[in-house]
Order: C-alpha cells, then sequence, then structure tokens
DNA sequence: ATATTTTGGTTTATTTTATAAACTAATTTA
DNA sequence: TAAATTAGTTTATAAAATAAACCAAAATAT
C-alpha cells in the first residue's frame, strides 16, 4: 500500500537542506542555515547525518581566515531524494 | 522559504493513516492496521495523538462481543492534512 | 589598546517521538 | 480444556530532534 518513507529524509531540516541543494550547486553553512530558518546546531548535526549517509558530501575550508563549510548533493542522495518523493506521492495524492 | 510541516502529520504511520481515511467514509482499527503495516500498539498510539489533535474522530464500540474501533477524519483533520500537503510541495518540487 | 560582540561553527545535554514489548480480556480452535 | 488468535491498551526503550553551552577567530566599539 504505502512505500516506507527514508527516515533520513523524512525530516523537515534534513528535507529542506536536499531540496535546497537539489536546486543549486553548491551551498554554505550560512546559506543554508538562513533559508532552512534552523540554528547553527541543528543545522551542524543534520549536515552530518546526511554526509556521514552518502547523501552529501560537505568541505571545510577557510574564506580568508574564517572557517568556510560547503555542501553538495551527491549521486546517492540525489537518487534518494526522487525515491523519496515518488513514496511520498502515495501518501498525499488526493480523491 | 519553506511553511513549517505539521509535526503530526510529517510522521509516517499518522501521515499513511490520514491518507486512508481522506479516501474512504470510516476506517475500522484492522484494516488500518493491515494497510498501513503497522503493529497494534503503535497504530493505537498514533490514532490516539490524532485524536487528541482532533484530526480523527474514534468510536469504539462491538461487533458481537469483539471490541471494534472505528475512527473518521474530521474537518479539521482534513484541512490539516491539505495544508500539510500543500507546504510539502514546496519541498519536493523538481526543478 | 582592550573589552565586547559577531561570525561560523561543534559538542553535549535535554526533550520529544516513534517503536517495541508486555500485558489484558474475550474468543475461537484443536 | 488447553492453546492460540483477535483486538486492542499500557508501559518501557530506543532513536531523533532540538536546544543550550561552548570554542576560536575576527570585527567593532570604547
Amino acid at each position: 500500500m504505502f512505500s516506507d518513507l527514508d527516515p533520513l529524509l523524512h525530516s523537515q531540516l534534513r528535507l529542506g537542506i536536499m531540496s535546497l541543494l537539489m536546486s543549486v550547486e553548491y551551498a554554505e553553512f550560512t546559506f543554508l542555515k538562513e533559508k532552512t530558518n534552523s540554528t547553527a546546531g541543528n543545522l551542524s548535526v543534520q549536515l552530518d547525518k546526511l554526509s556521514v549517509a552518502g547523501y552529501i558530501s560537505i568541505e571545510k575550508s577557510f574564506k580568508g581566515k574564517k572557517p568556510l563549510t560547503t555542501c553538495t548533493v551527491t549521486k546517492k542522495g540525489i537518487k534518494a531524494f526522487e525515491e523519496y518523493v515518488n513514496a511520498l506521492k502515495q501518501y498525499i495524492k488526493q480523491p
């Protein structure tokens, strides 16, 4: 009846992050923080989970002398997102 | 950017329950249990939450001598579901 | 010059949720 | 009549989300 929803994507913040990353080439920590309206702590944790899962890749560098965290979605992440969206559609298709 | 997702609906099982109830006039506990592939305990808990929120109404009666739990979605539940779906679309609309 | 605030985060603790396990009571079935 | 099934509820545990506390460097104000 209903396919399972990837628990990694079925989270408002992580879904928001992935949604943004699907539409841009890369995104900085501060950009994601602003767009998703999240706290730095929460964002940091959730980015890490997505990264550990292989859905995004995170690069840490410096802009001048300030830390700079840059994220991109991976192939695996794109596939997972697409599958999630398809599964979700079963739940929200209205009669 | 992203609207908040009603946390009561942003749960696989509760969303499945609501999705089913949106498409039928009423549903029995056992029907929901089978269709959502959930355990009785989990279903019982989540139905209760939806009921406390006023999203569904639950009627407990007897079929012969066996307990019979029947659920229907309320007006409030329908509105919440529709709003949830609209909010969700912001997250999953693909480029 | 030096305190104070801001930036860009991470780590750890707390709260909330979801899920599973254990239980109840009545009912079939063997 | 003992064992298993049905239809659930309650309680305990595991997992997740969030918030709070913290850190180091840089920018700003005094």
